[in-house]
DNA sequence: CGCGTCGGAGAACGGATGTTTACTGAATGG
DNA sequence: CCATTCAGTAAACATCCGTTCTCCGACGCG
């Protein structure tokens, strides 16, 4: 193994990650800019002072948020991008994969589809930035497919905008779909998504006209 | 004249509207869900108690925003469902439209942008139920188009709500870039939006395959 | 082993919060 | 014209907040 890290550093990562699951409850019912540092001392039980001991402040704990939760979104583009077959199977497949993600991930999803727009502008930069570099690696992906040879590379990105754009409407409509328990809106929602790629799929077979 | 209301009422109304005014003001650098009746109060030099004349709580602040604002989104809609001639045409009007209106009502744009996955559920509820609405009546409007002949209902739907998902992201987006003081970045924005426009306005030509 | 480091506890602070109460005084309407 | 209604005031309430101290005790390293 690399190097076993002290029981020191040990513990201090794990009340860490015990702020950031804590705030994450917590912003299942609230927006961040009420987050209150107070109250997630309260859920972890550690005393309201050894929050600076990890982040200067709420919105810091934030954009800690956000690489966490974008970072597990990482993998889901991956596997969209990895996929092979024709284009209909493809558009299963990525729906499949979201419908998957959100029930696996719900809060991470919540979060960043509520502080996209939400009060604090450091997390909103952030989830900006991370949104960009998702849209650019999609971008890179559909380069290669055959259907994008005589597209611009600046038509390809704004098609990889409007996927990423349309992955996190969708991945938060299933979302209150399912916090409502209707999971017959559920798929309602996916079938919808299912359609709506096709159609932009449509419309890339006759860009180049 | 119909009815000259009170001097009551109407100097009631008037502080009402001042609180929605404070409000609107103060959420444009915070959410709601962290908005204080007092802070709103100050803003507009009543007292704290006065709130309670006016609205139950601060949600129901949020609840009465939501219909200033997407009153006023109404008559965008129907500007662009107006236009007659070709899509071309049509596209290059419906984001002209949208920048004006973005640029003349910044707050109610933010606004709703943020609050509709916002914290308050009431007001979540609020706006979507409002913009389910509008999507019900884009559907009218592209039915009576010929290029939807063959389609479902069904279908039709499903495109409308795309293009409103589209248009709250665009708005949304030119104001992020607006508030940087980036016109460059604004003129990026609506570009791209056309084009996506387009691309889903050749999707609409093949669909019926 | 012994000493420095440092994550966390605990208490205290000034200030801001939502809500209730009793009140004032001007518009209202018979 | 006079009794009533009611939008807004002022003060007091119990809480809660973020932040700053001092201190403790277990770990890390030589």
């Amino acid at each position: 193994m690399s190097h076993t890290i002290g029981v020191r550093q040990a513990q201090k990562q794990k009340t860490r990650q015990a702020l950031l699951d804590a705030g994450l409850r917590l912003l299942a019912e609230q927006s961040l800019s009420s987050l209150g540092l107070r109250e997630v001392t309260r859920v972890v039980g550690v005393a309201p002072a050894a929050f600076y001991r990890h982040f200067r402040d709420i919105p810091d704990l934030g954009v800690a948020l956000v690489e966490e939760s974008l970072g597990s979104l990482h993998v889901v583009i991956r596997a969209i991008l990895a996929e092979q077959p024709g284009a209909e199977e493809r558009i299963d497949r990525t729906v499949a994969v979201v419908e998957q993600y959100v029930r696996e991930n719900p809060a991470h999803v919540r979060f960043i589809a509520r502080e996209r727009h939400g009060g604090v502008r450091a997390v909103r930069k952030a989830i900006a930035a991370e949104l960009a570099r998702f849209a650019a690696e999609v971008a890179a992906g559909l380069r290669e497919q055959p259907v994008s040879d005589a597209w611009s590379d600046d038509d390809v990105l704004m098609l990889a905008e409007m996927y990423v754009d349309h992955l996190v409407m969708t991945a938060s409509a299933i979302l209150d779909a399912a916090d409502d328990g209707d999971a017959a809106a559920c798929d309602r929602i996916a079938e919808r998504a299912r359609r709506q790629l096709r159609l932009i799929s449509l419309g890339r077979l006759h860009w180049t006209d």
